[in-house]
RNA sequence: GGAGAGGUGGCCGAGUGGUUAAAGGCAGCAGACUGUAAAUCUGCCCGCGUAUGCGUACGCUGGUUCGAAUCCAGCCCUCUCCA
């Protein structure tokens, strides 16, 4: 437990990276994707089975958690890795996320975010300090500072705004993290300003400034599309320091991850895996399908055939659009076993190209292939 | 044989003179989902047409009415109870 939080450069092919970052819990291998598992589970799929996909560090919240079970009765369990049997790191999103998906129920000022509970009413206080505290209570290794994650589209002055606002706290949370959090354990920045070259700057250098051992890039894929998006990461990824892991905040499609990989970026978290496939949708090589579609019915194929993963080989589309005609449990979860595992194959496959210099070579097979 | 209830779009089921191509649900056909209030949401769902629209339609036949799924008559069928 006491291996301090390190990252290590492997290789570099032109702006796409692949190397480690080291955690008392394990190393996690970059670029990564981390499944989302907000209330402490990656929803329907097993611990287990997230870790045999490839997985090597998943998400946990704490707007979530802090309502229910309560962060205080995760810590008396013995913290978030124990209570859930995940073993391996935890990366805890700070709330900032629910600023914005729950804006309607919360207020939000200089001191933090007063929250209106989605489950009973009640309110919590969520402040920089608090964020902090609920996330060592987690036992997160990995720490988001609190954040504003401001809406899109939004006018430069109001995002300009946020994004100070947002500064100020990420001094806050660092405060609070020093006072609480181990040198196993880490504290990531937030880097704001929407669309807004100058403001991506201006957060970047100003989260600099404070000094983290790790920056992400917040506010994208909330409705700017996938063009903006990359233009934003064109300006703001080159203003990060280059030693430090770089995380892209809920992205994404697996066309997004490939972009986003190459500018740049080597972390990854979506709930679209889990998601799309409680809803039917597939994330394969020959790009997106949904079982549910009446052209699976007598489909005797499986979702990959040359998959080691359980989900993906051994259940034919006809079986898995029956499960999901007949609203039968299994199909979400299989479904989101298999995306998740295609998930992790795809990153594991611009791990592969990076350390081989050929990147750019699989991510034009990929678009190809997969579909634009 | 007697008494009663009822027949509505693939199914269930509202509607009891005009604003009804006919509520709602299910099934069906598609789409969306990006730091998870999501096993959710949206659209289509009689035929033809992009659409204004036209045609057909509430067991069958006939009638009343300016106008009928709705009122009347006859017929056909189903169900329940009593014999």
């Amino acid at each position: 437990m006491t291996t301090p939080f390190s990252f290590a450069l492997h290789a570099t092919d032109g702006d796409a990276r692949t190397g480690a970052i080291t955690t008392s819990r394990g190393t996690i291998r970059t670029p990564a994707f981390m499944p989302v598992g907000t209330a402490g589970t990656v929803k329907a799929v097993q611990m287990r089975d997230v870790k045999a996909t490839g997985a090597d560090i998943i998400l946990g919240n704490t707007y979530h958690l802090m309502l229910r079970p309560t962060a205080e009765r995760v810590a008396k369990f013995g913290g978030l890795h124990t209570f859930s049997t995940w073993q391996g790191p935890i990366l805890t999103d700070s709330g900032g996320y629910q600023v914005m998906s729950l804006a309607a129920r919360r207020k939000l000022t200089e001191e933090g975010v007063e929250f209106q509970s989605h489950i009973d009413g009640s309110k919590h206080m969520l402040t920089p300090e608090r964020s902090i505290e609920i996330q060592c209570l987690l036992g997160a290794d990995i720490q988001m500072q609190l954040d504003e994650c401001p809406p899109y589209p939004i006018r430069p002055e109001a995002s300009l705004e946020s994004l100070e606002l947002s500064v100020r706290w990420a001094k806050r949370s660092k405060a609070a993290f020093a006072d609480l959090a181990g040198p196993h354990q880490a504290l990531y920045g937030i880097v704001q300003g929407s669309t807004f070259e100058d403001q991506r700057k201006r957060s970047s250098e100003a989260l600099q400034e404070i000094g983290f051992p790790g920056y992400s890039v917040g506010g994208l894929a909330v409705g700017e599309g996938q063009d903006e998006m990359f233009r934003v990461l064109d300006f703001t990824t080159p203003t990060l320091p280059k030693d430090k892991p770089r995380y892209l905040m809920g992205v994404g499609k697996p066309l997004d991850l490939v972009g986003a990989v190459e500018r740049g970026i080597d972390m990854f978290d979506c709930v679209l895996p889990t998601r799309s496939g409680r809803h039917g949708q597939a994330w394969t090589w020959d790009g997106p399908i949904n079982v549910k579609n009446a052209r699976f019915v007598e489909d005797e194929t499986p979702l990959d055939p040359e998959s080691d993963c359980p989900a993906s080989r051994h259940y034919t589309k006809a079986y898995l659009n029956h499960l999901f005609k007949a609203g039968e449990y299994l199909g979400p979860m299989l479904l989101s076993w298999h995306n998740l595992d295609f998930y992790q194959k795809l990153m594991a496959a611009m791990r592969a190209a990076i350390a081989e210099g050929r990147f750019a070579a699989f991510a034009a097979e990929f678009r190809a292939r997969h579909g634009n």
